[in-house]
DNA sequence: CACTCAACCAAGCAAGTGCTTGGTAGGGTA
DNA sequence: TACCCTACCAAGCACTTGCTTGGTTGAGTG
C-alpha cells in the first residue's frame, strides 16, 4: 500500500529517512521559497502525509533551521581555513571566491535559501544567528581586501566597502542561473570571474 | 471620521487614491514578498479595509502586473535610448550599467519585486511577459559586449554571456543593499563598479 | 433638490495552511 | 510470547488568506 512515492524519494540510499526528507525539503525551498512551500507539498514530494512529517520534525520552522545551521557551519569552517593558510592576500581572495562557486555546487539549495530568505527569517528571534554570520561573512571578505591593499596587491583606490560588496552578490547570486552539470564547470565560472574582477574587461591598451 | 491613515498615506499629494494604493502595495510586496503580504497589510498600511481595496483593483495579482508593465516599459525605453545613440560600445555599455543603479533608486521597489518574484510569477500565463523581458534584456547586453569586443573596447578572450551575467547580477541584486539617501550615491557607486569592471581590483605593476 | 459616483465599511465564505491527536503496521528484541 | 520502537495514516481543528456582497457616506453636479 505505501507504495506512493511521489518524485525525488528514492535518490539518497544509505542516508536516514530523517535526512531524506530534509533534502526533499530543501529543495522545495530553494525553488518554491520556505513560506511558499507547505508541508502538505514536502509530504506529497516524500510519498507520505503532512502530518507524518512531525514525527521526524517539531515544525516546518525547525527544518530550515537545521538546514541553515548545518550549512553555515561548514561554510564557515571552509573560510577558517582559508584565513589561516599562509598564502598571500591575492591568494586567499581568489580561493574564497572559488569556495563560493564550489559551494553553489554542492549546497545549491541551501545557499539558495539563503539568499532569498534570510532577510524575511532574520526578522524571527530564533534565526538570530543569520545576521550574525552575514557579519562574519563581510569581515572575512573586508580583511582579506584590507590585506590586498595593504600589501600593495591590490589597487590602493578601492572602495573597500563597496567591492566588498559587489563581489559577495556576484558570488552568490550565481546560485540562480548555475547548473551543475551544465554548459559550465564551477572552475570554469570561477576562472573567468576571477579573470574579469582582478584584470577588469577592458582592453589594456598599454599592454598591447 | 476618515482620519485613520495608517502610515505612508498622505505622501503623495496630486497623485490619484489608486497609485497611491498601488505604491504602498510595491513597497510591501519589494520588502515582505509578493506571497507574503496579504492584503489586509495593503489595506491596514492604507488605512482602509481589505475588502476596499477591490474598489480599485481586480485582484492582488493585477496589482503586480500592473506595477511590472509600467516598470519594464519604462526601463526598456531607457534601454532604446542607449541603443539608438551613436556612442562607441564602451560609453553606452557604461550608460547601461549608470541607467541600473539609477533605477534602483528612483525604482527600488519594483526593482527589488521583479528581482525576487520573476521566477515565481513567471509561472503563470498572465505573466509570461517577464520572461519575453528577461530575453530582451539579455540581448541589449550582450550586443553591447560583442560590439564592445568586436571594436577593440574590450578583451577578446571574454566568455560573453558569463560576463553579462556576472554584470547583470551585481547591476541588480545592489537593490537589496542600496538605499536612497545612504552613504552612496548612485553615480558613486556605479564609478566605482565601472572602475573595477573595466580595470579590474589588481594593481597594475606595468604601469607603476 | 434629486441624483450620481468614487471611496469606503461590515460581514462573511471557501479554500488553504501549520499542526495535533489517537491509532496502526511491521520489524527487531528479551 | 510479550514488548518496544520507528515510521506512518486518518481525521480534523484553529487560523489565515483572497475575494465577494450589499450597503453607507459625503462631495459634487444638473
Amino acid at each position: 500500500m505505501p507504495e506512493q512515492a511521489g518524485g525525488a524519494a528514492a535518490s539518497t540510499a544509505g542516508a536516514s529517512r530523517r535526512e531524506e526528507l530534509l533534502r526533499i525539503a530543501a529543495d522545495l525551498f530553494a525553488t518554491k521559497g520556505f513560506r511558499n512551500t507547505t508541508v502538505r507539498d514536502i509530504a506529497d514530494a516524500a510519498g507520505i502525509l503532512s502530518g507524518s512529517l512531525y514525527h521526524h520534525f517539531d515544525s516546518k520552522e525547525s527544518m530550515v533551521d537545521e538546514l541553515m545551521r548545518t550549512f553555515q557551519a561548514e561554510l564557515f569552517a571552509a573560510y577558517d581555513d582559508i584565513l589561516a593558510s599562509p598564502d598571500d592576500a591575492r591568494s586567499k581572495l581568489e580561493r574564497a571566491v572559488r569556495l563560493s562557486f564550489e559551494t553553489i555546487e554542492r549546497r545549491g539549495a541551501e545557499v539558495a535559501i539563503f539568499q532569498n530568505e534570510a532577510a524575511t527569517l532574520g526578522q524571527l528571534e530564533r534565526f538570530g544567528y543569520l545576521a550574525e554570520r552575514n557579519r562574519q561573512s563581510r569581515d572575512v571578505w573586508v580583511s582579506l581586501l584590507t590585506e590586498g591593499v595593504e600589501t600593495g596587491a591590490l589597487r590602493a583606490d578601492l572602495d573597500i566597502t563597496l567591492t566588498y560588496r559587489f563581489i559577495r552578490d556576484t558570488v552568490w547570486v550565481a546560485v540562480r542561473w548555475y547548473r551543475p552539470g551544465g554548459p559550465h564547470t564551477t572552475t570554469a565560472v570561477a576562472d573567468q570571474y576571477l579573470t574579469i574582477l582582478l584584470d577588469g574587461i577592458a582592453k589594456d591598451h598599454d599592454h598591447a
